[in-house]
DNA sequence: TAGTGGTCTAGACCACTGT
DNA sequence: CAGTGGTCTAGACCACTAC
């Protein structure tokens, strides 16, 4: 059984975060191993002698800082990192040409490479007008519908990525790209079937906080953050093809990139 | 004053997810306006007709999406985007030799670029072996010293990123990096003049939220994610060089990188 | 001083999980 | 069923801010 010290009453620190400290302690020092289910709220009232509200904020703090997950009806457990399933993304060969030429999308291309089961769902094709954000990058004007293609990865069946996918409409205009299946290689592919050579890409990364939907569709814990990535191809000419619009679990991906010190 | 609905008790979403919903509304909206003050509890509590742990709740869950921001003794505040000050860094060419020569480390050239006023401090130096993440990349025994910097990075005198960069104690031997000031175009200069000229840098970038110990000293908002980088700095000979853990408050940067379709 | 949010108490009922 | 966390009530005292 875990053992753990007191409160101090006339310490100037509330209760509730000296709680949490001593539970962070154990879960750092090991005494709480990953996957191990917390003392229950009733054990720590118990222990502590206080009030429910008190045990209950201590927790929302390790909540906060995703240490923990609740399970309604089960308990409070360590976050297991090895259920975090890391996967690392190769910037550098990650959309190399020879990867399409074999007929395999980029998502595909990783997935051999990591050893997981990699799947696509939820995919939509649509036309419509790009945000801005997008609309800036892909040099069209804001008021002009674009091809829009949505899509969820999974690995292993668990939901880990959401991407939104921005064609200039005279590109895929009379091209798989506008078909729920792009065909072999994806839209990149396509783009190069129809003469647009991919040249370069440009990837602007940041985190944030994710909203409701990205917290439902990614299956994520609570307190966990999302990587988004805009993502924007250019092909040989130095036109701009295709603006993606990517959102990660966070805890799922590490980004790496290369570059010369010039 | 705001205009808000009432809560129906007999949905079966808990009326502090629906007091949380019309508040984000109203900010969605722009019925509520950054920096304007959201209804006091005791305002809530009235109109709601609910306990006061509920209004809280509700406002908690405005608070881990970032939304808004409580001040003790003054009221909720609306977020506003502009406090976060978004810093564009252009990894293209963060570490031209150029700067260098000019005698200018990155994140000044960065800040000359970007107009803010850049500064460093809490700056440490000592000698230390390296975390095993550290070494692996650094290609030295994990019982072996390297050289530690740790650092502080402000602008305009809010701080923004920690950096803690290891160098194999051999290449610092006799050189300004083992000295709190490294000299002009900082610690890559000093490497270059002893003939380890850079050629390239890895950077593997991700996401989590901050312990402690990083919201205080990046004085970062309730729930915000830090973006986290592990930079890798190779020489001509392909030897490492550096390795730079480097932690950033998420909502002040959007890495950019640029590579090649190869 | 009045108004604000921060923390705490001691209950209550509910929904979900496991046996 | 008992045990768990999720939500809610109706109070209380405190610390901070502004006037």
């Amino acid at each position: 059984m875990l053992e753990l010290g007191q409160v101090d009453r006339r310490a100037d620190t509330p209760p509730y975060r000296q709680i949490a400290a001593m539970l962070i302690e154990a879960i750092d020092d090991g005494r709480l191993e990953p996957g191990q289910k917390l003392p229950s709220e009733a054990a720590l009232i118990e222990h502590f002698g206080v009030a429910r509200m008190t045990v209950r904020q201590a927790t929302q703090e390790l909540r906060r800082q995703g240490l923990v997950v609740a399970e309604h009806g089960r308990g409070v457990f360590v976050r297991s990192p090895s259920s975090t399933l890391p996967v690392r993304r190769v910037a550098s060969d990650r959309f190399a040409r020879k990867h399409r030429q074999a007929g395999k999308a980029a998502f595909l291309a990783d997935a051999e490479k990591l050893g997981y089961q990699p799947s696509v769902d939820r995919i939509q094709v649509r036309r419509e007008t790009a945000p801005p954000m997008v609309a800036e990058r892909l040099r069209v004007d804001p008021d002009d519908e674009v091809v829009v293609r949505d899509r969820r990865y999974l690995a292993n069946g668990r939901p880990i990525e959401m991407a939104t996918s921005y064609v200039p409409t005279e590109l895929a205009e009379g091209t798989q790209i506008l078909e729920i299946n792009p065909g072999p290689g994806g839209i990149y592919a396509r783009l190069e079937e129809r003469g647009h050579k991919l040249a370069s890409f440009t990837e602007e990364v940041t985190a944030r906080m994710p909203n409701s939907r990205e917290v439902r569709e990614l299956g994520l814990p609570e307190g966990a953050p999302v990587l988004t990535v805009i993502r924007t191809a250019f092909d040989t000419d130095g036109a701009v093809v295709e603006v993606c619009d990517i959102v990660k679990a966070a805890s799922s991906y590490v980004l790496e990139y290369d570059f010369p010190a010039k």
